[in-house]
DNA sequence: TGCAAAATCACCCTAAAGTATGACTTGATT
DNA sequence: AATCAAGTCATACTTTAGGGTGATTTTGCA
């Protein structure tokens, strides 16, 4: 049985785990090999250190920079048309452009249920796309559209 | 070599080619069997009216109904953008939440005529869906979104 | 504490959307 | 006459989206 990892998250840390095993294994074999002085050691902490900063920062670029909304959402609006508080997020994370996969990403949860979510929204505005879920949202003022 | 029907109004004219030619074939059928009487030529005859009254009527339906759009377009600022005609009507039909296919039937085209429309407001959009389109343009100005 | 709504997720499958490339036509411009 | 932008369309392919079903787990609340 394969594991599936649909998530950034796993996916980051397969990536971090599989890094950090990498320069681990290579630690290791230039120990062995006596092609570590105490210099190279300094230099390798040096390079490694980059690296894993590097990645750090690319993480937290994913994680904490959210792209500018042009939407924002109306609670009352929305709970007015019998949307649950997840479904406004994954509302307001679909009008906003982004793919089904991303906005599991963004809210921690799988595509398949983002996918359930949308389903229930779809059916709650009585639309069939995306497009036409981001108009009714507009026309309903679940969405406040406000200029930059 | 097998030609394409992509359109709805083909599929349409299909349709009618068929059903006119499977009255026909009844009608042919019954003649030589004799088993249509003067007043019963007058019923299948009434009955023919009334499945093409029908057919038509659902033609006209299709092609005549537009839906009630929430959007329009602004020309200059979308010409301002780079876009051309043809591609400001595509992204009012796509804003307007309907799919590639009910766009080209809407313009007389192929679907992939307005497939070819669409990547191209992409690139001069700088978006990569079409939620990310309708963004952009609500954005800009080209939609000029107003309360019913 | 026990129920109902909300939230989660999976699987399967179909439809729609999007990418890339190349080609032909037409009308306007120089 | 040559050129260029716009519009048209195809073919092939990949990715997203959407529909249907069933199931488990949280969680808020009576």
């Amino acid at each position: 049985m394969i594991i599936q990892f649909h998530m950034k998250f796993s996916k980051n840390l397969l990536i971090y785990g599989a890094s950090m095993g990498i320069i681990l294994i290579i630690l290791q074999a230039a120990h062995y090999k006596m092609m570590l002085s105490d210099i190279s050691i300094e230099v390798f902490g040096f390079i490694i250190g980059a690296v894993f900063l590097a990645m750090g920062f690319w993480l937290a670029k994913q994680y904490f920079i959210k792209p500018s909304f042009s939407y924002q959402i109306d609670d009352l609006m929305g709970k007015n048309k019998g949307l649950s508080k997840r479904e406004l997020e994954v509302l307001l994370l679909m009008g906003n452009g982004l793919t089904n996969q991303e906005i599991a990403d963004n809210l921690f949860v799988s595509p398949n249920t983002v996918k359930t979510h949308i389903s229930n929204i779809y059916f709650k505005l009585k639309v069939k796309r995306r497009t036409q879920a981001v108009q009714k949202a507009i026309e309903l003022n679940i969405f406040i559209s406000f200029e930059t």
